[in-house]
DNA sequence: TTGTAAGCGTTATCAT
DNA sequence: ATGATAACGCTTACAA
């Protein structure tokens, strides 16, 4: 697949003749072994004159550890605000290291994540941060056995040992209930999102409220809607309403709005919206902190690869209530 | 960097042990080769057996176009939105053809560009997706040479000749401009990033209204504010507002809010952003399609890799003027 | 310190 | 159609 009469890229042996050493010389100055200071300067001469960068995959073939520094990450869709802070924050901290990485979308499908990490440790990554779709992560086994590294974020590996890190979904969501109790909420209504998924489960638990004023399963912007107005038009109605996901809270503002109720039902939702601070009243949230998701993912990564053994971590990231109005409307 | 006693990962040697052919029959099964239909089934037993997967770096190696099966992308940032969606719009294309994807953020640094796009190209890459912050590209030139794709987007290359893809920048504040004068507006102010961008300065362009209404090189969210503010506050002030991209169009609704002139100024913003249908009014925007961007930039480097030596082609995706309300306020 | 040569896992060439 | 073997660009014993 690839094309063109290709000009052929210069390699250690065109370095190694033109500055007139052998080839391991020139391997030797490339990877800063010590060497007599002239024939490192002669060296480095040749590089910039024929403008020489080492084959990265070459290297890696060869070297003791096949070390590629690269890393793969999985995430549910790269496109996604939230996964994509997290890809910011698993970067920053590869950067710093010079490592490189691969990114993809596994659309929540189990398939599509194996194939993402097969291919990625085909391709010789050092180590895999996965947002797990699957339930069923022994398929990895193998390839931490071969010296990858693993870590999960946002939700735990199941069927494997392994390092991960998790926002708080629990604690968020009992803070929220407890801010709004403070307004004098007594009755407390939650909108969740898909029942099967961790993050979703762990929300509900950190509810704990009234199971009749529970609605799970909103798996569209629709559906969540049709569930708030149900919810509010029923004989004692929640006066307050805890959204579960960026999407079940439009969905339930879209409600608030059609019946007129947005001044007069608190919401909070889950997870940080952009613009938040700009509706009407503005949005209470439960926020999330995707970059430190991602920086820690990648801290733990790194130490696995510098040789840490310790028993498999897990690391709770906090949640953090911002009040911006939503959430601070007291029950008529 | 990597460590521990690792279980060696099994070899195509390994595999033709087991299955008892040669080398070189193993390597002709998995890459799909005639082979006799008996043999091609004890491979695959063995391939199956032993958890066998082809080592890319290793094939690749050796491959007479030494092609990787992977492409480089370069975005500003990958936790921007508009990016990440470029990102996810070349992802889907290359899942197609099981092409990986190295990412990375340049925050808008040359060096930073430069640094990615000649890690990438050591790696192998078979191409690069380049959302430039630099404006010289000839370091890519050898890279090019040595028959690696290259494809420029949402702002076009520099002193080098490349195919790219961009926004109408030009016709979507052209059709804002239409839209507000159609609504009755006679004193239009436009509001902009940074002038050195080419996205901005496309955009200013676009305008071509009266110069004394223009701010420009609004980096910050409370520079647009205090700038929209000042323009308001004037004698003779604008009664619609375009603002040349998000950042800015956030700091004009602060100034507007404020002012409490959020339902009698008009505003349009390029590029669009979230809940903008919950805002009151709604938010009205010209809107980019940066998947399509996406999509036309991994169709652009796969129709080279695929031998394409037609002369570089610029596409241009349409944007599209979606009203909400606030772009439709009259004039008092 | 420097050079020689073997070898990493694969593909490609050449006989058979 | 299959097998032996060289070669890809590099790192790494081992020798000098």
């Amino acid at each position: 697949m690839k094309s063109g009469a290709a000009t052929r890229r210069p390699t250690m042996k065109d370095v190694a003749a033109v500055a007139g050493v052998s080839l391991a010389t020139v391997s030797r100055v490339v990877n800063d072994v010590p060497v007599d200071p002239q024939l490192a300067g002669r060296v480095h001469d040749a590089v910039t004159r024929l403008g020489y960068r080492r084959d990265a995959a070459a290297a890696g073939l060869r070297r003791a550890n096949r070390s590629s520094r690269s890393l793969g990450l999985i995430l549910d869709d790269v496109s996604n605000p939230f996964f994509s802070a997290v890809h910011r924050g698993i970067e920053d901290i590869a950067r710093e290291r010079g490592v490189l990485i691969f990114s993809g979308s596994s659309d929540d499908d189990a398939d599509l994540e194996r194939d993402l990490a097969l291919s990625f440790s085909a391709h010789g990554v050092d180590g895999l941060a996965v947002v797990p779709a699957g339930h069923d992560h022994r398929y990895l086994e193998r390839e931490r056995a071969a010296g990858v590294a693993l870590v999960f974020v946002d939700r735990p590996p199941q069927r494997i040992l392994a390092d991960a890190v998790l926002s708080d979904n629990v604690g968020g969501v009992r803070a929220a209930v407890a801010h709004l109790e403070a307004a004098g909420h007594r009755r407390i209504g939650f909108l969740g999102d898909r029942a099967r998924l961790f993050t979703a489960g762990e929300r509900l638990a950190g509810f704990g409220g009234d199971p009749a004023l529970v609605r799970m399963d909103l798996a569209s912007c629709e559906a969540a809607q049709q569930a708030a107005r149900e919810l509010l038009e029923a004989a004692d109605a929640p006066t307050a309403l805890i959204c579960g996901q960026n999407r079940v809270t439009i969905g339930a503002l879209h409600a608030l709005h059609a019946l007129g109720r947005q001044g007069t039902t608190a919401l909070v939702g889950f997870d940080d919206v952009a613009l938040g601070d700009f509706l009407s009243p503005g949005l209470t949230v439960i926020a999330q902190d995707p970059f430190a998701l991602g920086r820690h993912a990648a801290e733990l990564l790194f130490a696995r690869l510098e040789g840490d053994d310790s028993p498999p971590r897990r690391i709770v990231v906090p949640t953090r209530l911002i009040a911006r109005g939503s959430g601070e409307i007291r029950p008529a």
